[in-house]
DNA sequence: CTCGCTTGCTTCGAAGTCGAAGCATGTCAG
DNA sequence: CTGACATGCTTCGACTTCGAAGCAAGCGAG
């Protein structure tokens, strides 16, 4: 686990170049840890409620926010392009767990809602996601490390979310707002 | 981002039950951070390199491992199923990249070396990658912060290898060994 | 030696994911 | 009103991933 710090050890004619031995680790075991805990939940999800995690997550959305949501608003933070929710909304509704029906509102928009038996297979599956992800991420920490995982997390996760076109990145910026002035 | 505590606050009498806030909001945190992390990183490759983020990672640890590695040595902590890696190096050595050929030592494995094309591609790439971990996740997190994460995910990362079957899940545990003995 | 189990890798089919393209509705300037 | 662009969702095809099954080579007891 060196090579990344490129053909000489630490450059800095280059500008950008070379991450150092902690930056390293903390990558590296960042990927990973969450590489694995995603594994394994997401094999928990499958063997006790035949759901992945994408699955899982929209119906904790759909659970969370008691009323409907409209399949943008879903997709958000869960899938990072909008025809892989179309998928996964066909699957959940064949299977009874969710409801798709137009909005009164917008017509364009489809309004998501979860029925009885998604509410209860959640219910039903939830103990044991909780479970694992207690035993793989939690118990190796301290309440302290909770809270300063938390912390840092919380404040890369608000600075990526700033940064980039998120998920539904705008369909196309009006390319030239000045330039083509309109036209 | 409530329902994660299920129908009752903060019961005690399920034994597993409910998370609190600070730990629904790492965990959640710790997802959607490495979630956005990853999805840049994936885009940075492909459009400098044409390489997938587990092409990427094959090479690094190819050009990490100054030698050559077996199938399963190239593996292990990259994907989570052989098949995967078998399409990933039929791939990578079409496209010239990687060389695959028998071990002397033992007749099954293959034998996996990076060519110098790879490596000259792995180097082209590695810095706008280093750009983007250093830009979306470095950047937010101070000299101290950055010492924190990289010892919890340490911790976490190891805690999770020691328990569970890794990637690379013995083909199938001795049924009954006896009984349900040493198992 | 040889039968039986393990190990290393590949093949195959079933998902799931994404991006581009398409359709329908909404919105706004003129 | 109308044309042009924006927005919400779906369809489609390409690609990737995984698990199960299969093949070939090692290994160990009898």
């Amino acid at each position: 686990m060196g090579r990344m710090t490129g053909p000489h050890p630490d450059t800095g004619a280059d500008g950008v170049q070379a991450l150092d031995r902690q930056q390293l680790g903390a990558y590296f075991a960042l990927m990973e840890a969450v590489g694995l805990l995603q594994h394994q939940v997401e094999q928990q999800l499958r063997t006790e409620g035949g759901l992945s995690y994408v699955q899982f997550q929209l119906l904790a959305r759909l659970a969370d926010a008691h009323g409907q949501l409209t399949m943008t608003q879903l997709a958000d933070g869960v899938v990072y392009s909008r025809s892989g929710l179309t998928y996964q909304a066909g699957l959940l509704e064949k299977a009874g767990l969710i409801t798709r029906g137009p909005s009164p509102d917008d017509e364009r928009a489809t309004m998501v809602t979860i029925t009885d038996d998604g509410l209860a297979l959640f219910g039903r599956v939830l103990p044991g996601h909780i479970q694992v992800v207690r035993r793989l991420l939690f118990d190796p920490l301290s309440g302290d490390d909770l809270h300063h995982l938390g912390d840092l997390m919380t404040r890369v996760r608000d600075h990526m979310r700033a940064q980039p076109p998120r998920s539904a990145a705008p369909r196309k910026r009006r390319p030239n707002p000045t330039a083509a002035a309109q036209a």
